[in-house]
DNA sequence: GTGGTCTAGACCACC
DNA sequence: GTGGTCTAGACCACA
């Protein structure tokens, strides 16, 4: 897995993980795989994976079994698609906003932008 | 000042600075405030505004007069807007657009929410 | 059976079955059943039940009969209430007593609690 | 400082620092020692104590500032205070009970040793 | 095999 | 100086 380096490894990985649980990739109830695993696939040290399974689980989005390893919580997928909407107009949609104004850019121009790429842009991303 | 811990203190004065000279409150060729009536107004270390002016310096929008102090570089404001609007197009909108795509917002649900928002929300956030 | 994360499930099943034979289900000198049985009952694997029969047999709760299986040892369950009662005296009450400090429960805060409880809560349980 | 091998360490260190914010040995809007000061004074890995700031952050009980260090949370002492008590009645009186039960306590036999204990050894553990 | 904890040590950005 | 992240490697209990 490729890293972007404006983000910490684990929680880029926190957002990898959750967005495969949210489009089911890593369905409700299954295991996904177990630290070594993810830790090699990603070329990642396993306590670098351990911590974001600690974030997970504390966010309720996987459980565990002792001596068996880590499951998707079975109402994770709809439990995440509700935070990351109510998230995107709580907090990213006025943010960006915000960045529109600061800079000077009008709404009827934003709105000429937003048609424009809707909807091939947007899908496609 | 309030400061946000999700960003380095001098970025959030590089910016708070940045803006006040696109809107006028600095004017272009005019001096700014010394480093030291800048770190008691903000209530920070005198280190983190010198680093902030470093940092303006570089990208010029600030020139410093030995043993005067900094002043607002003549086409500071133009270049700002410019760059601001650049950087939004370039970056902020993409990246806008992807966060919609992981919170599942369709393009016509964000229309929508735009719509009922301008002009009024935006104008005066 | 359902278990509890926070400690090993080899022991819950131990305590499970300890309070089985304290309380007569499994009587003194009768035969417990099978590795496998049990396994299939709890939907845990055989080798854990193993190590529960282990840790019984090391207790002189249980005794092993070669090719028969495993049977409740003729005194097991007056050792099991003695050594639960000292126990309980040993290290659960002064646990209790310094959590109930920590807590800042008073003694007659704690009190009156136990009266209220006593005896309709305490007996159902 | 001594820890205990039941209870991980970074766990007894949130414990120990919870309490000592408990009692006003840290006291609110104060700042508390440094990762590296904690971590000589109690012979434990600067890793360890991240841990631990982590586990407190997160239960909002200290504050980061950056480049500066972690601070009491303003109302930390009072909602450990509430979420204490709350977990004692919630959590460890019903289990203290289960616990006598299986030992065979009566309540009348644990009435008369909680008395007896009243307040003298309660009050100096 | 699984997760969990801890250490040692490096390197970084920030104040 | 402060915290923050990551790696490497060890050791453990548990299933």
């Amino acid at each position: 897995m490729e890293f972007n380096n404006n983000k910490s490894i684990f929680l880029q990985i926190v957002d990898n993980i959750t967005e495969k649980i949210a489009n089911g990739t890593f369905p409700a109830g299954e295991r996904i795989p177990s630290v070594r695993e993810l830790a090699a696939e990603m070329g990642v040290n396993p306590n670098t994976i351990m911590r974001t399974f600690n974030e997970l689980q504390s966010k309720q989005i996987i459980d565990n079994r002792r001596g068996i390893g880590y499951f998707v919580s079975p109402d994770a997928r709809k439990s995440i698609l509700m935070k990351k909407k109510q998230d995107f107009y709580d907090r990213v949609l006025p943010e960006f906003l915000h960045q529109a104004k600061l800079a000077r850019v009008t709404p009827s121009e934003l709105s000429k932008h937003l048609e424009k790429l809707n909807p091939a842009y947007y899908e496609n991303k």
